[in-house]
DNA sequence: CTGAAAGCGCTAACAA
DNA sequence: TTGTTAGCGCTTTCAG
């Protein structure tokens, strides 16, 4: 059934019917008329032909490399509880960390299928910059710092830092690092980065053997564990740039017997729900995921409501959530 | 830019540019043409409009309970990998366990907003029953059976008999349940029937103060063993009706020092993946829950090629992972 | 194989 | 306030 029949049915015109979904400029009698004539016959109006006219989709694209991560889904999460307020839906594309995924996503957002964007991205290549500069509605990146573009980020190397700190102050003296992808400006390099400026102020400096690039997995971090313990001189502290990565170098140390911490402390980031219910309680850098998600989608909302020209970079702070696995005396 | 000015820029007539994009029963010549203008213009065809005329969207609603959860994540994940192969976009809706939001989205993909529907239950109402019956587009279930439906569940009363079962074979005597809401029915209902079939096989009985309903979280799960291990007959064994739960009672009895499993099994649902990292790791009954968002996915698509009247129910099987936490000899 | 033209279902400008 | 009507951008006959 489409308007012009149901209008029929009710007895009044398609313009009644249209202002009736929308701005509601009708009389009461005619309101009362539709409002029956939906009971009996279910009419519903069509949201494609809607969007044809109005140019709206009340869709929001959100655009992620996989769903089952713990910290992705915290960000999702927020987005939609802000979004979804908001009489948005979103559009999810789980990119499955691939390349072409990500940029046949961003083609199929251009062609006015969503209101805005919302990119939880983790490397950027000249085609996504290139794809980025094309889009003609709002995009907001989460996650990631990109001039240029409004952004939501994390202080991703102070948490680096101020983790690695806590375990230096501890007394270690051989610290490790098993980090991500450096193509990966946040996770990959901001972290590493952190790592080696508390190393260095620490008058330390690090082997490069003990730095070890894994995927952001448990199976990844319990192999670069094994690596990084098969020299005789071990290191004494891991920091870990994922609660995952650290939860699997935790699993080869216990297969190890060697102890955490009185052998090695590991310190992690992202404060995982799992964390405290590790064999032993992990210590992480807790970032503030749900609300990058939250932030993101109101930065999204303002663009859409109207578009500055100045971009807008929000940082969100850390916090360094001590527990069993850097808990020694200095 | 629409497809008139694309075509005249094109040098082509406006159904030769639809026909590319179609079924490109056309020219070479013309194809050449059209590709040209596609680089210089950077034209894309609407996808609403395109909607209102050929009905279909490429586009699929699924509606799920939370985000930021292992097993829904990775229901969507397989869910997502089927359905993105075949060139359709998800739709999600957050529901965050809000009854309100999850009738409201069933009537927004009765908006012709989607071509096929996929619903993360957890508890039906009539309300549900009676939406569900008006809808005019494919709609599977999954992790819930629903007669009536096409659905892709799981053997819960399976799963949580043989993790029972498992544990009364090391020699349990004092069952004890931490559940989930009973008007769940698959994590509810039939969890708990499969734990009542195994104690009840091995000539138990269980005390009634010795079952709990929890909530899906570490926190309740740590709140109701608090409660079951403050009388004096403690149990020597605790089913829970997820691996949050698990997580969170294991939290609390290492809190007080009852050790597992030598004091008390603890047997979980889901083998979530921090199951091996616990402190002591978490014995538990696999589900496939990726598999059953694959198997949806296949369903709705070939329930969207052509509806048969047939509704088919897919019961998924369990595997008991047997760790740390049921480790005893018998 | 092609282009003109008639819609798809809706919104919004317009005249009443 | 109302109803009529001209589009929105695209697909799909239909006649060539």
């Amino acid at each position: 059934m489409n308007i012009s029949e149901f209008a029929r049915e009710a007895g009044v015109s398609v313009s009644a019917v249209s202002r009736y979904f929308n701005n509601g400029y009708l009389s009461e009698d005619k309101k009362q008329k539709i409002k029956e004539a939906l009971e009996r016959t279910g009419y519903t109006p069509s949201y494609s032909a809607r969007a044809v006219r109005s140019k709206v989709t009340k869709l929001i694209g959100v655009i992620l490399p996989k769903l089952s991560s713990e910290s992705i889904s915290r960000v999702t999460e927020g987005i939609s509880q802000v979004l979804g307020a908001e009489g948005f839906e979103l559009l999810l594309v789980n990119t499955a960390n691939d390349y072409n995924r990500e940029i046949s996503s961003l083609e199929l957002f251009r062609q006015n299928r969503v209101d805005g964007v919302i990119f939880l991205a983790s490397v950027f290549t000249d085609l996504h910059r290139s794809l980025l500069s094309k889009m003609r509605i709002p995009v907001i990146i989460v996650g990631q710092e990109l001039k240029g573009y409004n952004c939501v980020c994390h202080n991703d190397e102070g948490a680096a830092y101020s983790m690695t700190k806590l375990m230096l102050s501890k007394g270690a003296k051989r610290p490790a690092f098993i980090g991500a992808n450096p193509d990966d400006k946040a996770a990959g390099m901001d972290r590493r980065n952190g790592f080696d400026r508390a190393v260095k102020e620490a008058g330390l400096t690090v082997d490069p053997k003990f730095c070890e690039i894994a995927k952001f997995s448990m199976e990844s971090g319990y192999e670069k564990a094994k690596r990084l313990f098969s020299y005789k001189q071990k290191p004494d502290c891991v920091f870990c740039a994922t609660d995952n990565i650290a939860a699997g170098a935790m699993l080869y140390l216990r297969e190890q017997s060697i102890r955490v911490p009185e052998d090695v402390m590991i310190g992690g980031v992202g404060d995982s729900r799992f964390d405290k219910v590790l064999y032993v309680s992990l210590s992480s850098a807790h970032l503030h995921y749900k609300t990058a998600g939250i932030e993101g989608a109101k930065m999204l909302l303002s663009e859409m409501k109207n578009s500055s020209e100045v971009h807008r970079i929000l940082q969100l702070e850390y916090e360094i959530i001590e527990r069993g696995s850097t808990d020694r005396q200095p």
